[in-house]
Order: C-alpha cells, then structure tokens, then sequence
RNA sequence: UCCGUGGUAGCUCAAUGGUGGAGCAUUCGGCUGUUAACCGAAGGGUUGGAGGUUCGAGUCCUCUCCACGGAGCCA
C-alpha cells in the first residue's frame, strides 16, 4: 500500500473517507488509556497534524503507548470524518509500525519554548510548529519571487559568490583563501603575497552582485540574482546575518520610478501568493506570532505605497516636534529611530524615500541634476526598517568616473564596470531584496536567525 | 565595536544576605473519546566560570565567558 500525504487528505477528505489509507510520520504527541489512545502525527507534507485512534486489538499497543515524542511511525487505517470534534477526520489504525523509536529526553516538549533555546537545537526545531511554518513560507515565498520575474521575462542569472573585486562596497568581506594561514608566503615588502593564492589575486565572498548584475541587464534586458551574499560585520541585531541571501533585479532602459513600480509590485505578489498558497502557516502566524498580522498584509497588498524625497523626509521629522536622540538635519544619513518614525508613525505603510545626498550614497548611483542628490530609493517598511535598497545607475561614462575620484576609489578597479558605459551604454536601475527581511515581514518573526535554517551570525556558525 | 538586560532542574520561571522551589518534561501507577488530556507518586541542582566581602552569598563587589535587546553598518 502507498502511503498518502497528509497534506492530501486535508485537502481532498472526500475522496478518502471511509477507504483504508496509510500515513507515516513523527509522533508529536501520545494520549493513552487503559484500552485505546490517540496520537498527533505530522508527516512534514503539511502544518496541521492528523489525529490516529489505536486500541488494545493491535498486538503493539503496549508498545506504542510507550513511545515518546518524534517517534516515528507508518500507520494503517480507515479514514472516518469526526464533524463533531476539533479535527474534521481522524484514521482509525488497523496496523502501527514503528520505524524509529525517539528517545526520551528529546529536547522538544508539548509546550511553548523560548526562540533562543530553540536555536540551540537548530537540527530539531523544524520539528515544532512555528519553525516548520517558517521554513515552509519561506520555500513558498522564493518559489513566488521567481514566478514573479520570470512571469515577466526577468532572466535569472548566478553571479559568482568568490569575488575578485574588493570593490564591491557593500560592507566588510570574507577573505577567501587556501593559503596556509601558519605560514603564509610573503612578498619582500612583508605583505601578504596573495599572488601565490589559489586565484593568484585576493579574493573574498561576494557582498553583492550587482555590479555582475549590471553587465547582464545591459545585454539581457531585464535579469535577476537570488543567492547567497556575505558580509563581515560585527552586527548584533535582530535583522542582520553574516550569510543570508538577496534577490537583485536589475532593468535597462528604466528610471528609478520603474524600479519602484516593480518593487513594489513584486512585494504585493510575495505578500499574496504566500497568503493564498500558506493559509494554515499564515493563519498560525497571524494567531499566535502577530496578531493583526492579516490586516497588516491585507492592508500592504491593497495601498500604494508611499514615496517621498529624502529632502521631504527630513521636513517631515523637523516639523514633527519630536525629540530625536540624533537631530535631523539635511545631508546627514537617516537614522534609524528616524526611518521607523516615518514609517510607523507618519505614514504607517511602506514609503519609498528618494533622492538622498549624494555623499552618502554609493559611487554609481545616478546623479541627479541638482548636483547635490543621486537617484536612489530606500523601501522603507513598519517593524523591520530597510528592506529594499536600490538607485537607478549613473550611465553616463564621464560622470561616473569622476563620481570614482571623487570618492577616493581607483578607475583601474572597475575597468570592465565603466566599459559597459564604453560600449552601449543605457540608463538602468536596479534594487536588492533581502530575503530573509521579507519573510520577517510576512511571518511576523522579529528575529532573522529565526528564518534562516542554520544561520550564521558573529561569533556564531554553530550546525 | 559601544550601551543596556540577563544566565538557578531537560525546558519556562520563582526564591528580603539565613534549610534552593513550582509548572511542564522524564519514570512508575490509575483512567473507555482524548485535543498542550486528566488524577496520584517518584527521581532530578557544582545557581555560566574565577576570585573577593561576610559567621553565612543564587542574592553584594571585581574580573571573565555566553546569550538576548538596542546603536552603528546595511539587506
């Protein structure tokens, strides 16, 4: 006999009530009595689990009152609705079989636990309820993002994850190296004689792949990255992680208003598709992890969002009367504290804030005709902060390069970067999604180790 | 890196400087429809580590490790 798929019989009960079937799965609870008891399976195909009623005619009953939580078991059974009960089925076992026992001081209990004790038992906690939500959106939440862009013809391209350019500029990097690090060859000055390394050059891990991105755009048209991306700060936050993983779409011949109408059209898909194909995860979440976390997504998925310039920005908190612990003033970054205001207070929905100084923004975003700003855009959103970066690119070839000097950096190093604006060049725009922060957005979790399987933090690269 | 909070049973947490407890989990027993089942009993501790003050330290002091939260950095 096959076995079926909880999933499947949640989903089409008619077709199975009153028939024999067979589930397997892992015991996340047993009930028992003097003659019969009842047992919380959940095979992995689907959130809810399924009720199994055995009694004393099966020769292992003894047995199987015995065993303890995460046990596995294949069971046979008649299916039997049960309207008048919490659960709408249960499956009546003709037949336990029990594949592996679970040991007693299994680290999961019937209970709530604490997020950080559950990090301690990273390889288990897939097991409990809101992980196994998680880690199930989150499948469902990337499968979206590509189904999105590839719906409109994006190409999706891999951008290398070794990078040879330590130019990338998007924060401290992972050296990468086979050098052996007790006795590493030097060059007669005393450096570090990297061209005896595995490439011959220094090399780390990629921060970003954009700069890659770009040169696809501008021979593809329209492309996205979806990877995994590297940054070696020391953070200690809830939302930063030293592995996690960006999407980077980047179009040609487009502004920085198409990269918002994109933007912002691609986070209502996420936000639906999730909603329509996670409704028992979502549900969970919206119960037990954020209340009001539907009106939230409903009421993201169904507004424009806002857009205002930095300049705008910083009027708004200069008018607002409140005291912040770092006074605005234009020309200086947006704080934190000044992001959530916005955000949470003034606007409670997403806003776009565009047009920032030009010195505190990255060499190749555009510059705007006043002199004085570039063409970028921040996605701001209630709860996480920062959850899109992303400009539109200076494409104009003299203008970039004395953008480079300006800021102190060395043309030679971007060489192949320039030549794209050498040969056909185009006005472009492009953004990066972190990933894990969106689905912090949609799950309501408040911490990003908490939807990364294994993630890896300062200090921290445990499983 | 800076600031703050915390570390007590497997887990979640109590304990005025004076005999370290509870709930859950575990083990054993009971129970004929349970729903984080229920009822009864038992076992379970180097109070993160080192040093100090004190007749006496989980509690006070110094140092240290770790975790969490916030800031910076950013996605």
């Amino acid at each position: 006999m096959t076995t079926t798929l909880v999933k499947n019989l949640y989903r089409e009960t008619e077709k199975f009530t009153g028939k024999e079937v067979q589930v397997s799965g892992w015991i996340r609870t047993v009930r028992d009595s003097k003659t019969f008891g009842f047992i919380e399976l959940n095979d992995g195909s689907f959130f809810k689990n399924v009720q199994i009623v055995f009694d004393e005619k099966l020769d292992n009953f003894k047995e199987i009152t015995k065993l303890s939580v995460s046990s596995s078991i294949v069971v046979n059974g008649v299916l039997e609705l049960t309207p008048q009960a919490k659960q709408p089925f249960e499956i009546k076992a003709t037949k336990i079989e029990i594949h592996g026992t679970s040991s007693p001081d299994f680290p999961l209990q019937k209970k709530k636990h604490s997020f950080e004790y559950l990090r301690t038992i990273a390889h288990l906690r897939p097991r409990s309820n809101t992980f196994s939500a998680v880690f199930r959106v989150r499948s469902v939440a990337a499968y979206a993002i590509h189904k999105f862009f590839q719906e409109r013809g994006f190409v999706y391209v891999h951008t290398p994850i070794i990078t040879g350019s330590d130019c990338e500029g998007a924060g401290e990097m992972f050296r990468v190296t086979t050098l052996d690090l007790n006795d590493v060859p030097r060059t007669e000055e005393g450096k570090v004689d990297t061209s005896k390394d595995f490439f011959g050059k220094e090399t780390n891990l990629t921060v970003s792949g954009q700069l890659n991105g770009e040169a696809y755009a501008l021979a593809l048209r329209n492309i996205y990255t979806f990877g995994p991306t590297f940054r070696a700060e020391n953070s200690h936050t809830a939302r930063h992680a030293a592995e996690f993983w960006m999407i980077e779409p980047e179009m040609a011949f487009a502004e920085l208003e198409d990269y918002m109408d994109i933007a912002e059209e691609m986070v209502k898909y996420i936000i639906t598709y999730v909603m329509e194909n996670c409704p028992e995860e979502m549900e969970f979440f919206n119960t037990f992890i954020e209340p009001n976390l539907f009106d939230k997504l409903n009421n993201v998925a169904n507004s424009d969002f806002a857009r205002i310039t930095y300049t705008e920005a910083v009027e708004i908190l200069k008018k607002s009367g409140v005291e912040f612990q770092y006074p605005v003033e234009w020309g200086i970054d947006l704080q934190t504290e000044h992001e959530r205001y916005i955000t949470e207070q003034v606007f409670k929905k997403p806003v776009f804030v565009t047009n920032y100084p030009k010195d505190i923004k990255a060499f190749y975003m555009r510059l705007n005709d006043d002199g004085k700003t570039v063409a970028a855009a921040d996605l701001l959103v209630p709860g996480i902060g920062e959850i899109i970066g992303g400009s539109q690119r200076e494409e104009r070839l003299d203008v970039l390069e004395s953008r480079i000097n300006e800021m102190g950096l060395k043309k030679e190093d971007y060489w192949w970067y320039l030549e794209l604006r050498k040969y056909g060049g185009t006005k472009h725009a492009g953004y990066g999604l972190g990933f894990e922060r969106i689905l912090m957005y949609l799950t309501g979790m408040t911490n990003i180790r908490d939807v990364i399987p294994f993630p890896r933090t300062a200090g921290t690269a445990e499983f």
